[in-house]
DNA sequence: AATATACTGTGTATTAATTACACTAAGTAA
DNA sequence: TTACTTAGTGTAATTAATACACAGTATATT
């Protein structure tokens, strides 16, 4: 039956916006490139869909590919669809986000010789990105700025064990403000989806904070109502 | 430089989701199809992008050909890509969706022979709609949901003048909830973007209701703000 | 003219959520 | 012992959300 649809000289791609937390820093995913276009240049982990492929499995195979990640759950976002967007010819992308809790355990690398390394990169010393992917990393932290304030979407960049102040800092760093403590924590717990740990932070020269986990849950119960930072 | 990007035998459609307000229904506007697949079903207004235009502009070319309707801002709020939703071949489609103030006025008509008609359809009885249209009208029911809650899009489906009780319609109609009537009022008059002006209903068998007018400027201030119901 | 009908338009009290704000406690390091 | 650094805590004031019922007014009907 293919042959009924006109032919489209053209593609479409994936590219993938990662966020990461890590020292007290907000991070995302990025490639450095071994093809032209814009090789040597840093760019979004991203590639041409296959025609045998959901989008969506698209996304974590291409993520996989480019960076060894796996079983990263991604969440579609925008589709980029100027003409003149990539050097080569028409293609249509479809950018997805996820957020990461990032240890130093899962190592990065590419599984094809595409991408010569993947690396974690603070958003606040971004390099010029290749494509127009400046402008998607602008709209996946606007997205990621909208959700956070209706979601606890925050834990999924955090350790499986942390503290109050962590999930304040990644709040201060997606929101790009600064939260009063006393009401940053009143409300975080009024949620009742974090569980305190009988354990203490270790290895800090100062009064150890108290851990908490994240109660899954309590969190797929609060899911249907929406909060509010 | 084209040759250097593989061949993609596939193809990028746009689907549209247009809701309107009308005798105190939401409608959505579907057209009757008069080509294969689904010849003679009803759809979504929807075809394939061209490779010299942009996804935006693609949506417009498409709704204006299909329903004759032009100007009208819509926005893409998600891309459909599962392998098998389209019979002939593979096909992923970007959706857009529009809130429209719906007059007699501007009629529908078809500028090609692809469909036969465009009609706003009540969505409590909607027919069985071609492709996966009706999964791509389900999720924009949900966005627009979660869109009426945060921002005052309700006055995009009303016409100039309104009264607050079809204020208050639009937004029982799409929230799938009744609200109480003084608080609705007084919530919606603390945001400050509607005008009451000297004039009143006209045409009913009751006490007339007091007509009011969006304030543009003071809306476009709010913005920024989100605000909730 | 009287009455029925249908919708408009309004206020208050209660509860819940948000904001603003500053010091003591506890651990580590010198 | 002291200095340093972060953890941890409460209250009062303000603002927002909710629950709730009836008199007013235009029209249509008899």
């Amino acid at each position: 039956m293919k042959e009924v649809l006109p032919q489209f000289n053209s593609a479409v791609s994936i590219d993938c916006v990662l966020f990461g937390f890590d020292g007290g820093e907000l991070k995302i995913l990025l490639i450095e490139r071994n093809e032209e276009p814009f090789k040597d240049w840093w760019a979004l982990p991203g590639n041409l869909i296959d025609e045998d492929e959901s989008v969506d499995q698209s996304a974590s195979r291409i993520l996989h590919e480019l960076t060894g990640l796996s079983d990263v759950y991604m969440e579609q976002y925008y589709t980029f669809g100027e003409v003149g967007r990539h050097p080569q010819g028409r293609v249509i992308s479809v950018a997805y986000y996820a957020m990461l809790r990032l240890g130093g355990d899962k190592a990065l690398k590419p599984l094809t010789t595409y991408a010569k390394k993947a690396q974690w990169i603070n958003v606040r010393e971004l390099p010029k990105l290749g494509f127009d992917h400046q402008h998607i990393f602008d709209k996946g932290l606007e997205k990621i700025k909208r959700r956070i304030k209706h979601l606890p979407i925050a834990f999924e960049l955090l350790p499986e064990k942390f503290t109050l102040t962590q999930v304040q800092n990644v709040y201060e760093l997606i929101l790009g403000k600064k939260l009063d403590k006393r009401n940053f924590r009143k409300k975080i717990l009024s949620y009742g989806v974090l569980k305190e740990l009988d354990e203490k932070q270790k290895g800090v020269s100062f009064r150890a904070a108290t851990l908490y986990k994240f109660d899954k849950r309590k969190y797929a119960k609060l899911f249907g109502k929406e909060i509010s930072f």
